[in-house]
RNA sequence: GGGGUCUUAGCUCAGCUGGGAGAGCAUCUGCCUUACAAGCAGAGGGUCAUAGGUUCGAGCCCUAUAGGCCCCACCA
């Protein structure tokens, strides 16, 4: 290999391989080393930093605000990944590109990880009090905060880390406790005895979407109450039978119901019955909830711990008799089995029905239990005081903006998703029983006890005049702050020029299993706090499963740590594997084999620069120029029809490629790019200049140049659509190519430009290329040694065709492995028994030496001519087809016509071929 | 119970508004050709789940069926 000049050499020292000291450049791409420079060279450039500049268009995203607690997995990867390509493909565009960052407080899940920790250390969250444990928490934040950041920045993501928020910040606060105190002023935040989902383990009260049902294995106890005698005692003949899935609620029970329209029950109409242990009668009510098919259709009702029976309850003026304490032991309301875990006092319960009698039978039963989603514990349904969202008004321009396509959801489907939370929504409860979390900002007078909700605590009670107050004990859902994100983190309620001119952002990547946590939240917080939409465009994507299609998680132990990947292959192979073929939405199984074909990826377009780089050096030693510093028109007139052809296809794909991006096809784009840089790139043009580089012969300066500057351009180009994909391969290769501009990733996005459009020279090389195609395939199929040139003769009664193979002559002869290259008007001095191709317009032959077994090429050429009977009658079927003439579209009918006239051409030279074998 | 989604080459998956079935990996054959063996040149392999329908034309639209996955609801 060639040396390097001077340069150059600085430019590619980091990567020389270092055992040989060589001032070869290394065969194969290593990113080791080459990722951390390229990432601190855009952080000191401050590349991913946006200001408020009105003379440029914001293009905004935040990012979904990564747990403290967390540790980078391969969904972020790809969050990240599909949000980086966005901003870095909009900031080459022009765009001022704004990737806002920052990080979640995650209050129940970091407080559960803070607590595992005191527990190792011996101590607890009561012994450190509340803000013993605050502190605690405040210096876990500060420890592991940061980590979560720096792996982001191991993936390449151009964030604005200026502009780093945190949900617990000062702003956050601030912006949460406003609009608590906006919407309680609205009435659209109260407080209220409700029943909600108790998780025992975490001792707080929970929203429905955290909830988590899972199938289990159960029982079905049948039991019987008996009814109340006219004496008001237990009668010992009348029974009423039931079946419950939880037995110890029985000591809550305050009513039995039936159907009203169920007429084997109307007798008891007025009555009650006994409810055994507790020792107390209950009335039976009748209420439509209950299903007359299912069971015996009678259903004990217990108000305190079921949301149906609580409803019923209500409907009923029904005593709620809670029965549990806040660890899911039962309480004082048990009697007996007072201070039991709810389990045990089922299996004690059930027991003593037993010995009484009224257990009738017992079946295996199995039924989903609501679970915790963050510690899988059986929630527990409980009435407490709590504090809600009304959401049936503030959920409705939520539902209109998508609806009216005024917020868009990619892929489509997730439309359906949405609606069926937003009609089937429920209040939210927003308090939780932790200390991790945005305080609520409610206070109790200590004297009156009235409820004062402010931003500062309040000086004297408006009631009685009371100057001390207690704050309440409770924090908010952490997605009530995750809600206001998208403009809290722009500076909101201050009205900054950041919140005016960023505001609304543009996209939202996330995974579609936060729709209802997170989604639909910012959706009706944009609207109701800003008056308008959050964003405009939520592009889902699906989960990375492992290559058996299980989710990826810590008890299966079936997860792949990004960093190993990015150790392993580099980021760049990371990102692209994760890109490419894969749809919005859909979930993606991992393959080692699939980053490895990413890696391979880029190494080839190392290579395919390495060499590039090599022949600008030669010819930089000897003229003294850059090739870039050759402008289009300076080698206009020496473009070579290849040169053309790929400066043709280049343009296509920047067109299709920004079309791509634009509807947000991301997987669709970069597979265009991929196809178009190893195959029309690698395999094709740079084979087909080669001959031009490597000759010596005199006059061809000028298309030596032409060669090297369409190299060097459609490189450049490439590379650019490339780069939000593989940021740092692609800005490595940018800054060895060339000097004029300091990074690629604020360069110019290349556009489609018409007079780059080259039909003509298109078809030309596409011709040659199915010549080359069907030459190489003859010599395999004849076993013709690979060294073994022969001579190839182009015949071609057309001149156009003619002039297209010697303008090609030189390429072609090297591609066809041909000893030397006729092109002729007639097939004089060519052998009989010579090889034949058949293309559009022209027959190459090929004579060997050997003597050819002309069966087998007779037999070869009628194959060829059944197929192409086959195309024509399909051809002419359709073109014969009067409703398809009337009724096809022009464009169509024409491309047919084309080929009819293509395959009927080549039908009669493959005929006149064989008449001349036969 | 309601809804979504998938079924395409041996495997994993693309296939945008309907207009002659694609990629990667795997397999087979031949090549260390001075950018790349993490490579090059060739090859084999698909009744696009099944049955109907709409259409000049269906992998794509409609209906039904079978199987897989997921979400929501929660009949106690």
């Amino acid at each position: 290999m060639r040396p390097l000049s001077r340069n150059r050499q600085r430019a590619f020292r980091i990567i020389l391989k270092e055992e040989t000291m060589s001032r070869e450049l290394a065969k194969t791409y290593d990113p080791k080393g080459i990722e951390d420079r390229l990432y601190q060279k855009w952080l000191d450039q401050k590349y991913f930093h946006a200001e408020v500049d009105r003379t440029k268009k914001p293009f905004t995203i935040v990012i979904p605000p990564p747990n403290i607690t967390g540790q980078l997995h391969m969904g972020h990867a790809l969050d990240e990944t599909m949000q980086d390509i966005l901003i870095r493909y909009k900031r080459m565009q022009g765009y001022n590109a704004l990737w806002q960052p920052g990080t979640d407080h995650a209050s129940i899940s970091t407080e559960v990880k803070i607590i595992e920790k005191l527990k190792d250390e011996g101590t607890s969250k009561e012994e450190l009090g509340r803000e013993g444990f605050l502190k605690r928490a405040w210096d876990w934040k500060k420890e592991y905060g940061g980590r979560i950041v720096s792996q982001l920045k191991k993936l390449g993501s151009s964030c604005d880390w200026d502009r780093e928020r945190f949900t617990m910040d000062e702003g956050c606060n601030k912006a949460v406790t406003e609009v608590f105190c906006r919407m309680h002023e609205k009435g659209w935040i109260y407080r209220g005895s409700r029943i909600i989902n108790w998780c025992p383990v975490c001792n707080t009260s929970i929203s429905d979407a955290e909830v988590e049902y899972e199938e289990q294995a159960g029982h079905f106890w049948h039991i019987k109450y008996p009814l109340v005698d006219e004496n008001g005692q237990p009668s010992k003949t009348e029974f009423l039978e039931f079946a419950t899935t939880r037995p110890e609620t029985m000591l809550g029970d305050t009513a039995v119901a039936v159907n009203p329209n169920d007429e084997r029950y109307t007798y008891l109409k007025g009555r009650q019955v006994w409810l055994p242990i507790v020792g107390k009668a209950i009335p039976v009510v009748e209420d439509d909830y209950v299903d007359m098919e299912f069971g015996t259709g009678v259903v004990k009702i217990t108000p305190a711990h079921d949301p149906n029976d609580f409803e019923v309850g209500k409907r009923h003026n029904l005593p709620e008799v809670n029965i549990l304490n806040d660890d899911a032991t039962i309480n004082k309301n048990g009697g007996k089995y007072e201070g039991l875990d709810r389990y045990e006092a089922r299996k004690r319960i059930v027991e003593e029905l037993e010995q009484e009698g009224l257990l009738v039978r017992i079946e295996d039963y199995s039924h989903n239990v609501g679970t915790h989603d963050r510690c899988g514990t059986t929630i527990e349904p409980m009435i407490k005081q709590q504090w809600f969202v009304k959401m049936d008004e503030l959920i409705r321009p939520a539902v209109e903006a998508v609806k009216k396509g005024e917020i868009k959801l990619i892929p489509e489907r997730m439309e359906k998703i949405y609606f069926n939370w937003t009609d089937n929504i429920r209040d939210w409860c927003i308090s939780r029983q932790l200390w991790w979390g945005h305080r609520i900002p409610a206070y109790y007078c200590d004297k009156c006890g009235e409820i004062v909700v402010d931003k500062d605590m309040p000086q004297v009670c408006p009631k009685c005049g009371e100057a001390h107050f207690t704050q309440d004990p409770d924090v908010l859902d952490t997605w009530f702050s995750s809600a206001l994100w998208p403009f809290s983190t722009l500076g909101w309620p201050e009205k900054t020029e950041e919140l005016d001119y960023f505001y609304p952002t543009d996209v939202l990547v996330t995974g579609y299993d936060i729709i209802f946590f997170w989604v639909i939240r910012m959706v009706f917080s944009g609207y109701e706090q800003m008056g308008e939409k959050p964003f405009k465009t939520v592009l889902f994507h699906g989960l990375v499963r492992d290559s058996q299609g299980r989710k990826m998680s810590k008890s299966l132990g079936n997860g792949i740590d990004p960093l190993e990947i990015i150790d392993q292959y580099g980021a760049d192979a990371l990102r692209l594997m994760l890109m490419t073929g894969n749809a919005p939405g859909n979930d993606m199984r991992f393959y080692h084999e699939r980053v490895e074909a990413s890696r391979n990826f880029a190494n080839k377009v190392w290579n395919a620069s390495r060499f590039i780089m090599m022949n600008m050096d030669q010819e930089e030693e000897k003229t003294g120029k850059r090739g870039w510093e050759v402008s289009y028109d300076e080698v206009k007139n020496s473009l070579y029809p290849v040169d053309k052809w790929i400066l043709s296809k280049l343009n296509t794909l920047v067109k299709e490629v920004t079309d791509n991006m634009d509807s947000f096809e991301l997987g669709i784009a970069v597979q265009k790019v991929y196809d178009f840089i190893w195959d029309e790139f690698c395999d094709w043009y740079i084979e087909m200049v080669k001959p031009r580089l490597y000759s010596t012969a005199a006059g061809e300066e000028d298309g030596k140049r032409a060669a090297l500057w369409t190299l060097q351009n459609v490189l450049i180009d490439a590379l650019k659509l490339l780069h939000p994909y593989m940021p740092f391969i692609t800005e490595e290769i940018f800054c060895t190519l060339q000097t004029k501009e300091e990074s690629i990733m604020i360069s110019d996005w290349p556009v489609f430009m018409r007079e780059r459009a080259f039909e003509a020279e298109e078809t030309a090389i596409e011709l040659m290329k199915e010549a080359v195609r069907g030459i190489r395939n003859v010599r395999t199929q004849m076993n013709v040694a690979p060294g073994k040139k022969a001579a190839v003769f182009v015949v071609s009664e057309n001149e156009g065709v003619r002039r297209i193979f010697e303008e090609g002559r030189q390429f072609f002869t090297a591609l066809a492995a041909a000893s030397e290259l006729k092109v002729q008007a007639d097939k004089s001095g060519i052998d009989d028994s010579a090889v034949s191709v058949v293309i559009q317009g022209a027959t190459v032959y090929i004579p060997f030496e050997e003597l050819v077994d002309i069966g087998q090429e007779i037999e070869r050429l009628k194959k060829e001519q059944k197929r192409l009977e086959g195309e024509l009658a399909r051809v002419q079927g359709m073109l014969g087809n009067e409703r398809f003439m009337a009724k096809a579209p022009e464009q169509k009918v024409a491309e047919e016509r084309a080929k009819l006239e293509k395959y009927t051409q080549m039908k009669a030279q493959v005929e006149e071929r064989l008449a001349q074998l036969c």
